[in-house]
DNA sequence: TTAATAAAAGACAAAAATATCTTTTATTAT
DNA sequence: ATAATAAAAGATATTTTTGTCTTTTATTAA
């Protein structure tokens, strides 16, 4: 479904989501990987790509490490994942023609834009910050 | 969502399902990759597999080729994207934690359940015959 | 029986995804 | 100012996926 670097960019975003509304300053790539069972150099890498494209903050030096401003914490999953692995998912033919299209529909396209279409609306309602409490109360997980 | 693998299986075996139904009795390789615009060698990788595996049928030589004996054409879909891609993307977590389980749900968990399933079951509910009259109708594309 | 045909099998190649390591830069505490 | 820290940037390595080519085997038609 998703490309490994966007599971763990989905993860990793939500964690820092959870530190950063518990209460830290900023977290650690180090805790970052660790929290959400990731290879460090790899979700280093990822996040310095989300950063640079501003869905998530960071500073450099003692005490440094990630977190999410305001605004940030309102973005949504849909939004990782089109920063991560483009839009084909949301957008694409699911069976790889050139472009889904309704004019020329492949085999699945009529299901299949169901499908999508709950998928989009489910990622995008679902903000970065929704799921501090739950994650605390450990009704839901990001490693195991 | 499906590998290209994969992408290329479904529509080859939909292409092979149309043709056999059609009255052809085999359908080359060539003509295969062909019909659904896919690289000629790697399709014909592809089918040899599913040919491994008992999905589809060919014969070697003169007038030989690929065809749907009558069982084969009542596969579904999802039989096809399990014997290509596995199941991980029937059972799998959509976050990539080890396992999908109720216990220790990831945060999209119940939400990935739903999709998942109605993926699932409108995969499994298509058949490769089910497709050929629109398809010879021109009202489906498997290329473009 | 022989030559032609077409898939099977196996080897190889290129590209993309995933993962790791090293050096540089910004920041902070001393 | 200096040393320590932690992310950014850049380089490299590994694995998987995708794609191609060559040789072998089975089948058929002449
Ligand atoms: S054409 Fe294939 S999903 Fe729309
Ligand atoms: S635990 Fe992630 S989808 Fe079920």
């Amino acid at each position: 479904m998703f490309s490994k670097t966007c599971e763990y960019a989905i993860r990793a975003m939500i964690f820092i989501a959870q530190k950063t509304k518990e209460g830290d300053i900023r977290i650690g790539i180090k805790d970052i990987a660790s929290g959400i069972d990731s290879p460090e150099y790899f979700i280093a890498k990822i996040l310095q790509e989300l950063s640079r494209k501003g869905l998530v903050q960071s500073v450099k030096g003692p005490n440094g490490g990630f977190y999410l401003d305001h605004s940030s914490l309102q973005q949504s999953l849909a939004d990782v994942v089109r920063a991560v692995d483009g839009d084909k998912i949301f957008e694409g033919c699911g069976l790889g023609l050139k472009q889904c299209s309704e004019k020329c529909p492949c085999p699945i396209h009529h299901d299949f834009k169901r499908i999508r279409k709950d998928l989009y609306r489910t990622l995008e309602k679902s903000k970065l910050g929704n799921f501090t409490e739950e994650l605390d109360k450990q009704l839901l997980f990001l490693r195991r």
